[in-house]
DNA sequence: AGCAGCGTCCGGCCGC
DNA sequence: TGCGGCCGGACGCTG
């Protein structure tokens, strides 16, 4: 499940493989284009295959950088610049790779869907088991209004105040506070996985309505969401279920959860609960967190 | 106008 | 071993 820290593990492998390169050839599976045909909109989204695979051809790849959980390739053509949009969804994964036999994973392997063949003979291939990840063509950023709603970067100086000023809204007040620091709108780029650490380790109940913490309490949220998305990037993202590094490697910060996926508090040895919060499992100690 | 609720994209995995 | 149901980022649509 990718989150920030894993995102942007993608992103600093992706960059120095395919900056400056050129896209020759670009190959989409077979499940992509039947979805097309029966008017899904599987991974390729906003444009037909044909203009997707045309417009592509012949881009040259200027950068790759990480806007919240999603990637960011800085493309060129013909002097003009164009942006695709990846994001991972729950499975997606990028590989680069000399030959498709390099990607050894089964279940990588049988869900590969997207292949650009570079002009030095790599191949950038994205691989995404339940297709709920999404490549988008655009121009620009602004050709796409979401991208223009998301938080600033959570490592950005405006973060803090951003998050403090929705927090303090009326929609969001009465809302429990997992569910707020979950929403890209107010932070960027914390999903289930940090979430859940950050409120175990403030002690404080996933559940509790964010008018209930103090001004000082909500600042220190913040931080330590930050710490932790930052000390996940350290270890390398974690890989829970489905994520891989694009050397198909996997990294450590599983093995540093404190609360995630855990059946006890690592800190009082109380069974751990667990609840829907926005739809999403929410697991908490019922002792530490209050 | 803005928001809550639901549909959409799916296969892996779990429990019976 | 077979199979139905659950799970989930984040947007779009509807009422």
């Amino acid at each position: 499940m990718p989150e920030l820290p894993e995102v942007e593990g993608v992103v600093r492998e992706l960059a120095p493989a395919s900056k400056g390169r050129t896209i020759s050839e670009v190959k989409v599976s077979e499940v992509i284009r039947s979805s097309k045909e029966l008017g899904k909109e599987a991974i390729v989204k906003g444009k037909t295959l044909e203009d997707f695979i045309e417009e592509l051809s012949d881009m040259t790849i200027i950068d790759v950088t990480r806007r919240s959980k999603y990637i960011y390739f800085h493309l060129e053509k013909a002097g003009q610049p164009h942006l695709l949009v990846s994001h991972l969804g729950m499975s997606g994964a990028w590989f680069v790779v000399n030959s498709l036999d390099e990607v050894v994973e089964r279940k990588f392997k049988n869900h590969i869907h997207v292949i650009f063949t570079m002009d030095d003979g790599g191949m950038l291939v994205y691989s995404d088991i339940r297709r709920f990840g999404e490549l988008r063509l655009l121009g620009k950023e602004e050709d796409y209004s979401p991208l223009l709603k998301m938080a600033p970067e959570p490592f950005s100086r405006e973060a803090i105040d951003h998050f403090l000023a929705m927090a303090s809204t009326p929609k969001y007040a009465r809302k429990p506070i997992k569910e707020v620091i979950m929403d890209g709108h107010i932070i960027s780029g914390c999903g289930n996985i940090y979430a859940t650490e950050a409120l175990f380790k403030m002690k404080i109940h996933p559940n509790r309505t964010t008018e209930r913490i103090s001004e000082k309490r909500k600042r220190e949220l913040f931080n330590v969401i930050v710490n932790v998305l930052q000390e996940s990037i350290d270890a390398g993202g974690s890989s829970i279920s489905d994520y891989r590094n694009i050397n198909g490697e996997a990294g450590t910060m599983q093995t540093r959860l404190k609360m995630y996926g855990k059946k006890v508090c690592s800190h009082c040895g109380s069974s751990t609960k667990s609840m829907k919060i926005a739809g999403r499992t929410s697991v908490y100690c019922p002792k530490c967190q209050r």
